[in-house]
DNA sequence: CTCTTGTGCAGGAACGTTCCTTCACCAATA
DNA sequence: TATTGGTGAAGGAACGTTCCTGCACAAGAG
């Protein structure tokens, strides 16, 4: 009926279309055996006037691994896919993908959400899961079936017990990051500094807010914390006007959810202040544009393309049987530029 | 040796250890086959009791697909991949995996360079190539494996035609989006638009700037081309500060290339120039954050949602054996923003 | 003229599923 | 008692490869 009824052609038609057996077939396209030139010749000369391809599946089924992996962003497990919107899962994946493709291996996104555990339906040697959920059921599959998983987060450790093997993980050193830019602003001058976050059980706001509470209350200060209850830049632009606009306001900002810094920029602008003069600013953002902006964004960055290189290279050690390392701890990469450098003058803000 | 020698168990495992057959275990776990109640409860709870997970490689040559689409972004074939760079592919791809997920397929990303043609180690049911290069070596290898293949730009002719089944389309109309923001920017006022285009063979940049000059052509007056030599930034930039500081300014900027336009309207403060009162703007661009600008910013979108949704919709279509459509062409969103509404005053620009 | 060694190739098992066919059994009907 | 019909389950082919084993033949050594 329709013109896809023409049938693939199989090796099995390669070899009789020869005159030769499968086996020679495979072994003259496969460069294996015992052939002499005219024999190999000929076989390629007739697959290719055939137009034959090897079918990927049977050589996966035969081979035993699929050269697939998987990658799963569980942060907003109710979205279906929502990395677009962020720019560090943007860098990740493609990072993710740079580095696999490295190793021979492909990657294949995975659906977050679904019918049970419909991703086991894809034949995978490994997997990545980027910010999963506590006791992630994803997780606790993909182990069960035998497949390796690398996790962004460690956290982890129920599941992973009880499968046969634990998972890896690569990890960062959250409380010492916050720090380091608390640091530098209290050292830049900074006396009320107020940090954005968002409302979510992902590892690295819990941890990340944890810390700032805790610098803070080393301090006797107050910490002014601003949460976002979803995606979207809207709710960042209303959390930052909020915090501006309170009675008292904080000298300085430290945003730890994905925010172009030039729309930042332009929102504190338009809310009658200066950066760094009334107001002193830290992104936490892969974003590349922050170099650029007016004046340049201080960021703090959790390196993707490192985070992407570990975590291949911890899953391919595990699919290929090699013992490696559980697991690799890895530091942020704090840029300082005038957003947050010693301004001239101390803002001149009145206290209440 | 290691702990991965521990072998998957299997359907037959599961028989064995239930004492029946894999026809039944099969049956009882697929829902299918004439079993009573008793039999098909007592096979679940020995697999479940075994830790069986069938192979997705095994099932996937039995039924003869793979639910599984391709992904490849060919403008840039010599960078591995670099869709994080631009919004427009951050979107696409996501909407891409958003929509192959509502069929049930799921996506691959692929390598755009590699050995040869390692693309076809991948088993795919079907592959969309995004911005092909002219008679692109993918794009025929995929076909002549029988492969369907959806391009979102149509110049695949040569290559199609002599496969047994062409490749299918998503096009959009470059000519009609260029003159609705040309007419709308002479519409405001402006009498010397200057665009930003990329030096590449890629289609959409080829007819979009053939559409610039015939248009001006049209109106007699000189094209104002600035070619920006490759992806980056920082490039874009330095194109803007060459045509802003020119002997005789534009009065108008259209960007056909990605970037932030709060960026960009930072680095036009940067030289002096307001938006839009001695500058009109429109962005070929994705970004979420044009509408929070300081001016918004007018906007021309490719919609990458419903090119997603077509692709996939074709893909899936020539897939499963349905006559659809061969192509489908859609128009651009021109969204008109502050940026380029009708200043209070014209430009008093010194003219040369 | 045998015995070895090597070459060129064919046959068939295996990978782990799904599903088509067959078969035994039991009860109800003719 | 023979025939039908339905139920429960087993056997085995098939999906398209790869690769192990082994056969036939020829050439050289003894």
């Amino acid at each position: 009926m329709s013109k896809s009824d023409r049938i693939r052609v199989r090796l099995v038609d390669v070899a009789r279309a020869a005159g030769v057996s499968k086996t020679t077939v495979s072994d003259a396209l496969n460069g294996a055996g015992r052939l002499p030139a005219a024999t190999r010749e000929h076989v390629q000369k007739v697959a290719r006037s055939l137009g034959y391809r090897p079918n990927a599946t049977a050589r996966l089924l035969r081979r035993g691994h699929t050269m697939l992996l998987g990658v799963a962003a569980r942060e907003y497990v109710e979205t279906p896919w929502v990395y677009a919107e962020l720019a560090y899962f943007g860098t990740l994946v493609t990072a993710i993908t740079q580095a696999a493709l490295a190793h021979g291996y492909g990657i294949v996104l995975l659906p977050t959400s679904g019918p049970d555990d419909c991703w086991l339906d894809m034949p995978l040697d490994g997997v990545f899961v980027i910010d999963p959920v506590e006791g992630d059921p994803m997780v606790g599959d993909f182990l069960a079936a035998g497949v390796p998983v690398v996790s962004d987060r460690r956290a982890l450790t129920e599941v992973a017990i009880e499968a046969r093997e634990p998972s890896r993980w690569v990890d960062f050193d959250y409380d010492g990051a916050v720090r380091q830019a608390l640091d530098h602003l209290e050292a830049a001058g900074a006396e009320r500094i107020a940090i954005v976050t968002a409302a979510t059980t992902a590892c690295f706001y819990q941890q990340s807010v944890g810390a700032y509470q805790d610098w803070c209350a080393e301090r006797g200060r107050g910490p002014r914390v601003a949460y976002i209850p979803g995606p979207g830049l809207q709710h960042v632009l209303n959390a930052v006007e909020g915090l501006l606009n309170a009675a008292d306001p904080p000298d300085a900002l430290f945003t730890l959810v994905e925010i172009n810094p030039a729309l930042l920029l332009d929102a504190i602008r338009k809310l009658g202040r200066s950066v760094p003069d009334d107001l002193l600013l830290v992104c936490t953002t892969e974003d590349p544009t922050a170099p650029y902006t007016d004046p340049p964004t201080s960021t703090l960055s959790y390196l993707p393309g490192e985070t992407a290189e570990a975590a291949v290279s911890l899953l391919v050690d595990s699919i290929e049987g090699r013992e490696g390392d559980q697991g690799r701890l890895l530091s942020a990469d704090f840029q300082i530029r005038a957003s947050s450098a010693f301004p001239a003058r101390r803002p001149a803000f009145p206290s209440p």
